[in-house]
DNA sequence: ACTCCATATTTCCAATGTAAATTTTTTTGT
DNA sequence: ACAAAAAAATTTACATTGGAAATATGGAGT
């Protein structure tokens, strides 16, 4: 059991075992699912035993917190690719919200994750870091839409909550199954299968 | 410990154990949340022993395709009060929105569990007869919105995602706590808070 | 009364997360 | 260079959990 563990590692110390176990969750959690992932697989995956990772995390919920962490990350930089190639308005609203989509669709568990609260610490600084800036580049393409009229019942707040709220809802309903989109080819996601005529005033 | 288990019931047969393990697992749902929830807590709030709900469910997996199944038909319940009371239109469609709402925000565990598809069999007869009820509702106050015009793209169904998406991930993002509402004291929901001048057009 | 069978219990097992004590390695101070 | 301290990892132990298998209980029908 002993020359087991150590036979993939030469040291004692791993080294890098905290990078390596946020790793090993991300890859675990994917192949198994969420309701499956367990501390004692993770650590197993990296070869160390089960209670390795006391030292670097706050038990399961801190290695969750710490994967959470990087999926909101990946998530922004998801959603940013292709904002810039975009005038602002609706083109870059939708590159933003394929990114949205386009993430959940192919992490659904890490994406799960990120959105179960209840698994993970939601006051570590370096998750509540990650969520803003994943949270800021929705901020940035709803900033003109023409729901945001002045003056409008809600506050500021409700044009992106909206836009938010609608294209979370549909990743969620489709990863969970509950919506099932007809695959007709490549294109992966139009923003406009589902929100079509959600029209855009740049600022005056 | 025998004695303590016989001392709650007065007979060695329970009478009505299905039912009454489903309506002691809604509860634990709601004290204990949708993570700590166990097989053996639930059994214990009953006062049987934890493999007693083998001979009615098929696990805790079973056990928990009931608990949704009634989680839908209250869902679909709390979604058609008051909508009766409004004439077709956008007073249905908020009447209906605001009991997905108010459902969601009172159940919210149970919510969780509902949305949560690997944690349960989706394929149930019973589930999705619920599931089905359930979202007939949205469907029915979805037919007529003017986002539903003739010839838009992405079929009949695009109506029905877009009002269900938005509803359904706000929702999400209030239980999740990724949104706070401000508390404006009793009008529990406002639709239009989200969603103002989202037309309505009776069809022709 | 007697048998059958659904229902419930007891006992056992493997997996999990956590805590405490211990061992091993690295770093630090002189 | 060397001893002490700190850090990192292991071993051991324990409470909980879901499930399987064997056993006990009591009611229904004859």
């Amino acid at each position: 059991m002993l020359n087991n563990l150590k036979q993939n590692r030469k040291n004692y110390h791993h080294g890098d075992l905290k990078t390596a176990l946020v790793e090993a969750g991300l890859a675990e959690l994917e192949e198994k699912g969420l309701e499956s992932l367990s501390l004692r697989s993770i650590a197993a995956r990296v070869g160390v035993s089960h209670t390795a990772p006391k030292n670097h995390f706050d038990g399961l919920r801190g290695l969750l917190t710490a994967i959470a962490t990087v999926g909101f990350q990946r998530h922004a930089a998801e959603m940013l690719r292709g904002v810039e190639d975009h005038p602002p308005g609706e083109a870059r609203r939708d590159a933003a919200c394929n990114g949205y989509l386009r993430f959940a669709l192919e992490n659904p568990e890490l994406f799960k994750l990120m959105f179960s609260s209840t698994l993970y610490d939601s006051d570590d600084p370096d998750l509540k870091r990650a969520s803003s800036e994943s949270y800021g580049v929705l901020r940035g393409v709803a900033d003109g839409l023409d729901w945001d009229k002045a003056g409008a019942p809600g506050g500021p707040l409700r044009t992106e909550w909206m836009l938010w709220s609608l294209v979370h809802g549909y990743a969620t309903l489709l990863i969970e199954g509950k919506i099932r989109r007809k695959d007709n080819g490549h294109p992966l996601f139009q923003m406009d299968e589902i929100m079509p005529g959600f029209g855009y005033r740049p600022n005056s």
